[in-house]
DNA sequence: GATGAATGAGCGTTCATTCAT
DNA sequence: AATGAATGAACGCTCATTCAT
């Protein structure tokens, strides 16, 4: 988790990780739940447990706070497909990996997945975080070609594949949150078969396909 | 698609159809795409091409506004699965006539779907509109458990399979926005297919597997 | 009650006696208990039975409205006074006359009581209103400044003797609405009573008066 | 007069003493002036030489400063009246000083009884402030009660000389001030003659009274 | 004459941001 | 560095007034 090393002393947004840290996290927390309009730079403050101004201090403004979070979070993100990614052995096996790194962060930062999925970000993201953004997909349907390539997926521009599948994942995410269940390791497992299957050649689907997919 | 009919006089932004309609319309461009706590009022009613106080001649207050216009879509969204699931001889025919529905209604109303899938309504919404979404909810739940009890579908609890359905075609629609496409009918169907072999029992995948989506 | 002739066609402020009284009467009632800048003239309208629109074909605005209301009533109290100072044989019988007439009005026209005698009238009276509340209080004057010549009447200044008067008059009615009750015969006789003799000589209480007090 | 001495170091607009103050001071004025409805809050923030923000700093809002000022300026009343009532050997005494109590009340703080005594004040006050009223309501009644017990202070109800008392004192004041004068040590005390008379028992005045009074 | 939909200035209030301490 | 009082533009909304019907 490299972005981590930003933070001037200590590595997790722990209590104790000074007043950036405290900003972000509670802004994190109330962007997630309030939505970024919704929530008052006042309240951010009392929530961090630091005056208004010092907010200030640490960032140029709220649009420049959302943008630190999301790059922070977005980036959280990438690592965890990266890492994924550099993994697996078989196309599958990363796509699991993929699926259970996903599920995983949604369960420890859920706060952290509803803000990047879930706003209206267009509105404020600068360039910098857009182009973040971009990486990430580019790295995603680098892996679909790839695996296109050697007929371990079906056919179909990347791009819907791959919106079809991160879709998924955030319905799924938030049918989880609101029905109260956190996704335990059968609900992360069962639900990246429903998605792995979805993303099978359709003339896979004999007794051979698994095979074709490593 | 009974509702449809009454779109063509009612509901698109035309000139002639009334200043409610106009702050309707309005509303949902604004709403779809800057959030609703990121709209100011004054917005809507420059943009209705009324004064700002007009719109409070028709609807007691923004949150009244909002919540008139998610149930207007929302409705709207209902009769199209409604008449979907009615019109299919089979659990496929019903999945596909579904999933082309929802993909006219987002060529058709792109702002509608945007404005209803994107945002985070529960700070506004009132029990009447939630309770319609839970209708929907109701109704679709009930068509995967018959398809399951076929064996037409997967096992698995149906809310997780409509969760990844509906997320994956929202994630699908996105994309297809961002990237400037709209989404014509082979971009639908391929998409679809994809879904529909997402939600495959485990155990169909053999050349026997179509009969039994019947 | 001449000024009641004014009416186009009927007498009193009556139901039937057109949009022009019915909006007086409204008017009336809501200034009496909410104030004139807390009263909004659509609610005088839907008070009146008449659009709010109508309104303005009557009166040039709501300030013309108040002082027409204001004029009115001042005039009946006018009226009454005059009157109770014409009917009198003697001093004290006109001022039990006058005290008498002032319960009834307040007893009978309690909203225009209110009206007149609670409000902040300055901010929108004009001329010719003030006018006739000067008028009134020059006749009012003429009558103590007599008494006082006959010797009927304590030495002093008429202004102040008569602000006493009318201020006692105007709590003693407040009270008596605040408490729920009405002012009847024997209340309106016992004030008048307090209120007489308080108006009467020094000289005509006896050397023993200041003992009795302690 | 224990709040008297208060009043000069924090009550008066002065320019040291801190915006809440000079809010209240505004207000005052204002409310005095124009009626709770007729100020806009802007304008007592202009008047106080502060930003209209700055009052939600102090108020929750234009109602609780309504409250604050009420409660204040009663209880400097309360206070004025049971410092009297406290100081005075005999009822007439006391009668006397509250007179003069009020009269010094209102020579100074001419503003505030004119906002105490002349609004619609029961839209606005909340439970505590009507206590407040009522306690002083309930004190004065007691008093009278005593005299009246004593036999220095004519028969009735209570409420009703009090009413009539009160109430000349504010038809007294608003005359002083309508006419430009100020209320001077001698015109104090004769209207204090006039309402200690108007409390005398009936039976204190000579049997040749009535015939004076032709 | 009468209506009431429409207007838009101005209300009470919030909140992103600044700055003296 | 940090504070939080202060600001004032802009918010959601009301309402006196106008005017097409």
């Amino acid at each position: 988790m490299n972005i981590h090393s930003v933070t001037t002393t200590t590595i997790p947004p722990a209590p104790a990780a000074g007043k950036r840290e405290a900003i972000l996290a509670a802004a994190l927390d109330l962007f997630a739940e309030r939505t970024f309009e919704g929530t008052p730079v006042p309240l951010i403050a009392e929530h961090a447990g630091v005056a208004a101004g010092t907010i200030y201090r640490y960032f140029d403004g709220k649009e420049a706070l959302v943008n630190a979070l999301y790059r922070r979070w977005k980036g959280v993100l990438r690592d965890e497909l990266a890492s994924a990614m550099a993994a697996g052995a078989t196309h599958e096996e990363r796509f699991r990996m993929m699926w259970r790194g996903l599920c995983a962060f949604a369960t420890e930062h859920p706060a952290a997945l509803a803000f990047l999925e879930t706003q209206h970000h267009e509105a404020y993201l600068d360039e910098e975080s857009r182009a973040l953004a971009s990486a990430i997909d580019a790295a995603v349907t680098e892996y679909v070609r790839t695996a296109q390539a050697d007929g371990a997926m079906r056919e179909g521009p990347p791009e819907m594949l791959l919106a079809l599948t991160f879709g998924a994942f955030v319905g799924f995410v938030k049918q989880a949150r609101a029905a109260g269940q956190g996704i335990d390791a059968s609900a992360a497992s069962a639900s990246g078969d429903v998605m792995w299957s979805a993303l099978q050649p359709d003339d896979s689907r004999t007794a051979s396909k698994r095979k074709e997919s490593r």
